[in-house]
RNA sequence: GGCGACAUAGCCAAGUGGUAAGGCAGAGGACUGCAAAUCCUCCAUUCCCCAGUUCAAAUCUGGGUGUCGCCUCCA
């Protein structure tokens, strides 16, 4: 298996340090909203690396922050006249909605900084000791010319940093981009007691503390989006290097943004899409599906139609997979014949092409296709054995158990406890009620059609369909669907 | 100003030396009362432009054009 790391620029052979166990460390969101589709992609693309390290028999050690203590979170409650420690964790909460509905697998450990000051302190002390760091006012700074790799993941060097630096530059700092572990308390703002005075972590010291401390201080995979190569992860490595004079991280993995009109989305320039807003328009698995669609080092341009597009495109993936459900339900043949054979060999293939997409640095776009090709296959031997003898048990239990085992990697429907695939999340509201009267209106739209009311019938569907119901006539009788 | 990425059909998108996956949209046909779903067939002699390397390039090299990103909080 190969993987692009940043850090070398290039694809390289995937081993744990640990046989059979991969460690990897994903930066999370900073919880003063909700969450936005461009926090979305990483959540949903390192959740089906992990799926597939998973499904390759790994053993997978998955940790995922919160940063619950920020300027951003600050400013926001001083804003709502919330304290900041509630507010962040109300989106935290806020959070786990809408990653659950994205199907997103809960991490081991969810960190947050607000409950390991004391391990963040101990970091910072460290380097103090250590000579990297100092001590003004009450803040402490990073002496980044202390460390010689500096700039190794962004590839620039402490130059090229100076000359670009746009920001004023604070007297007090021996360089200019020397960077904040710890900073002194201003009035009204949360405070933890440190040996430097009263103060609050500085952004990046996070991630070094809460990774080194549940996974050691050089694991496998830390990942994240591109925008935090520099200045955030750049500094990660300076600081747990420097404190633990180990390398840190072994394989860094950044995605690429979402886009609105080929313009990055972010909340500063106030393009943003929230997850909760798309979600009002779109089942999750769309947006699963569209955010897995393209390369993950790829800029991927979002709007409601591309979104729709890609819609109509999973609907083919749900008609192959109620089509299987279906044909499993009416008796299948025992044995299998040479067109079972064909079809449960030509899986095999699927299955192969798509262990070797994802080994290629996680192509999803690529095993996407793979799928569509899968069911395309499924389809036609369905569609002839619907003309033959029928569809065979076993090769239809093959079937159903490729596009299971692609789910499980890809993560776009949920499953129930049997392993099933859940194709449409029926509301508590709907269910028993509905049904029954959809099966009525089906009733009497078939008792037309017998007497040749056409008018009639096409009424009834047209009606059920401006509700979102899409009736289809199957030579085996009418079959429903809701829309989308 | 420094550093970097990308440019493939109407749209989205794989493919990094061997002769263009897949999806959406579209055209024709089968099935159907009509639809829908599904199946079959078609839909880029060509991969931003120019030059070069090679038996062979979308893929490598050089130059150009365009778009985007990072250098500041940001996934």
């Amino acid at each position: 298996m190969q993987i692009y790391n940043t850090l070398t620029r290039q694809k390289e052979e995937f081993a744990p340090r640990e046989p059979g166990k991969v460690a990897m460390y994903v930066c999370g969101p900073t919880t003063y909203n909700f969450i936005h589709l461009g926090n979305a992609r990483p959540l949903v693309f390192f959740d089906t690396v992990r799926r597939y390290l998973q499904y390759k028999g790994y053993k997978v050690k998955y940790i995922q922050n919160f940063t619950d203590i920020d300027d951003k979170i600050i400013n926001r409650a001083r804003e709502e006249g919330e304290d900041p420690i509630r507010l962040a964790k109300r989106y935290v909460e806020e959070y786990y909605r809408d990653a659950d509905a994205l199907n997103v697998m809960r991490a081991d450990v969810h960190p947050k900084v607000s409950e390991h000051l004391d391990d963040i302190v101990g970091m910072v002390k460290t380097l103090v000791d250590k000579g990297y760091a100092y001590v003004v006012d009450g803040d402490v700074y990073y002496n980044i010319s202390r460390f010689r790799g500096y700039g190794k993941l962004s590839g620039r060097s402490l130059e090229d940093m100076q000359a670009g630096a746009r920001v004023e530059v604070d007297r007090r700092k021996k360089h200019p981009m020397d960077f904040a572990l710890w900073k002194a308390a201003k009035e009204g703002e949360p405070s933890w007691t440190s040996p430097w005075g009263a103060g609050r972590p500085g952004w990046h010291i996070e991630c070094s503390a809460m990774s080194v401390k549940y996974l050691g201080n050089n694991f496998d995979i830390h990942g994240g989006g591109f925008d935090l190569i520099f200045p955030h992860h750049e500094n990660e490595i300076a600081q747990t290097e420097a404190a633990t004079g180990q390398p840190f991280a072994r394989y860094w993995m950044h995605n690429g943004f979402i886009t609105i009109n080929q313009e990055k989305m972010s909340k500063s320039l106030g393009n943003f899409f929230l997850v909760r807003e798309i979600l009002d328009k779109f089942p999750p698995e769309i947006v699963r599906f569209f955010l897995l669609s393209t390369h993950y080092r790829s800029p991927l341009d979002f709007d409601d139609e591309k979104l729709s597009a890609a819609g109509r495109g999973l609907e083919r993936v749900k008609n192959c997979l109620r089509a299987l459900e279906e044909a499993v339900k009416t008796n299948p043949r025992p044995g299998v014949s040479n067109e079972d054979k064909a079809l449960i060999d030509g899986l095999s293939e699927k299955v192969s092409r798509f262990n070797d997409a994802m080994d290629d640095d996680f192509n999803t776009a690529l095993a996407v296709g793979i799928l569509f090709d899968a069911v395309a296959e499924i389809n036609a031997y369905l569609h002839g054995a619907a003309r033959e003898g029928g569809a065979g048990m076993e090769a239809l239990g093959r079937a159903l158990e490729v596009i299971k085992t692609f789910n499980s990697v890809l993560g776009l429907f949920k499953t129930d406890r049997a392993g099933g695939i859940i194709l449409e999340a029926q509301s508590g509201a709907d269910s028993a009620l509905v049904e029954g009267l959809i099966d009525i209106i089906i009733n009497m739209r078939q008792e037309a059609r017998a007497r040749k009311d056409y008018a009639m019938a096409d009424s009834l569907r047209n009606q059920l369909g401006k509700l979102g119901i899409i009736l289809e006539d199957t030579p085996k009788g009418v079959r429903w669907k809701k829309q989308g």
